[in-house]
DNA sequence: GGGCGATACTTTACGCCATAAGGAGATGCT
DNA sequence: AGCATCTCCTTATGGCGTAAAGTATCGCCC
């Protein structure tokens, strides 16, 4: 099941994001909150890390704060803003980077920066957000389709983009890069996540699940190496351990999208 | 809301995905069966179409057929079986690619393949899946996550290393390059695809959505310009409108993409 | 041709889900 | 003290996937 975030009310969504001016309370009675938005989203990212998406309910999430399901729509407007809202408390596990750099002229290109370290930097970048994904996959979960604009990730954005920045790239290039390289880490971490989450629930090591897999399949598809005659030869070559195989992929994929940046990269003044 | 494929018997769903041996019917009694896999994917691809995943449910692919939810039953485990078969009819639409190429060596590389246009052959490639993503696009709602290893992802899969063939690259390195491509097209699919969706079903302009967005972003967070300064030159650089924005998105990832793959190639025999 | 076993399809029911509606109790201002 | 306000609850609605069990239909074999 994947979830479909960004459907509520926009308004009210990216209000709880980026924190709402908070009514300054004047006159307020009633009782007081027992609740918060920021705890109905830690305990919604609880109930998903410990329980993964599917057992992520209104219900579990209240019951989880010992209160109904109903008491949570004081806080937050339905189900699809606090997915938002958990969306982006994850992605504010991430670094932001190295130096915040002060304030050089962000005209032209003439800068003195280190530069040459961006690969580096754009790694460690990369490496930071697939980890976090791996530490909370039910948010490869959340469809990445409708740009939810919290805080986090427009950080996470600007991180990668200041880590670019050495590469001096044209900005439609910018935009192009930036593009494959989010949608790489985060391609790569749901096959990854997916992968142990094979192995978790059915209780098979990942190497078997795909031995079983592919004697089924070549059970059914006998004739597999003349259909597939390339992807037979590509399986082929990489022996190791599942999850190795996915981390030389992250690597080498990597190393694709760092040297076609570099490739693009405006000439040296 | 994303949907989890792959979740059902994955012995089952092969068999299904492959084209069961289908028992030769030697001594079938009983009714003849007045649906089919085929006719019941077909209907479940036909709503989704329609009414996107979240009106997907048993009793409204019944409904298309003229039976109830639980006839289905007979013919498909389950729900996810169902989404791993439409995922993968969807896939077939797919072009296959150039020419099949008839058995030249596969071992090393002194092919003396045409050569050079691989570039156009991978990005012939990447227009293709796009389109097929954005004809379908409740197909971006299902997972990734899990492969589900039909026949025609493995085509597709199989025409991409056709096409990178000429391309020579190594095997790692030929990994790395088709796993992000693969996401690259998907991910910018996606985004494409919900751009649409959020014009369509709120009837505002892509334009004016992202208006209103903008506006009230600024509203809340008046600093933005100070906290996200690399994040606003970009922004301000793309004036034109939304969807050509994705398109120039998807001709520069794709050069970035490309290369990096040149940059990688086996060195010149 | 009669009957029987297999098959297609239906009805019903269960336990989930998000959430609309409205009510009870607590709280603090006036 | 009174009352508006706010939190939280109970209840109800209409959905979902699918288990279980019933009915109708067909083809084979005696």
């Amino acid at each position: 099941m994947t979830v479909y975030a960004g459907q509520g009310d926009a308004h009210r969504s990216l209000a709880l994001l980026w924190g709402a001016p908070e009514e300054p309370r004047t006159g307020r009675s009633g009782p007081k909150p027992g609740l918060s938005v920021d705890a109905i989203v830690s305990a919604g990212i609880a109930v998903a890390d410990a329980e993964g998406m599917a057992a992520l309910s209104m219900r579990a999430v209240g019951e989880r704060l010992g209160r109904t399901a109903m008491a949570l729509y004081t806080y937050v407007p339905g189900k699809a803003e606090l997915l938002d809202l958990m969306h982006d408390r994850v992605l504010a596990e991430l670094g932001t980077g190295p130096a915040p750099v002060p304030a050089p002229v962000p005209t032209t290109a003439t800068a003195t920066a280190p530069a040459g370290d961006w690969r580096e930097a754009v790694t460690a970048w990369a490496e930071d957000l697939y980890a976090c994904y791996l530490r909370h996959p039910w948010v490869l979960q959340v469809s990445q389709a409708r740009p939810v604009l919290g805080p986090a990730e427009l950080a996470a954005m600007e991180a990668l983009l200041r880590a670019l920045r050495p590469a001096d790239l044209p900005p439609s290039r910018l935009r192009g890069a930036v593009a494959a390289l989010w949608q790489f880490v985060r391609g790569l971490a749901a096959t990854t996540a997916d992968a142990r989450g094979a192995a978790a629930a059915t209780g098979v090591t990942d190497e078997d699940w795909w031995a079983t897999r592919s004697a089924r399949l070549a059970e059914l598809a006998p004739d597999f190496a003349e259909r597939y005659p390339l992807l037979v030869t590509l399986q082929g070559t990489g022996g190791g351990a599942p999850e190795d195989s996915h981390r030389e992929a992250f690597r080498t994929g990597l190393a694709v999208l760092l040297d076609g940046i570099a490739a693009g990269r405006a000439p040296k003044a």
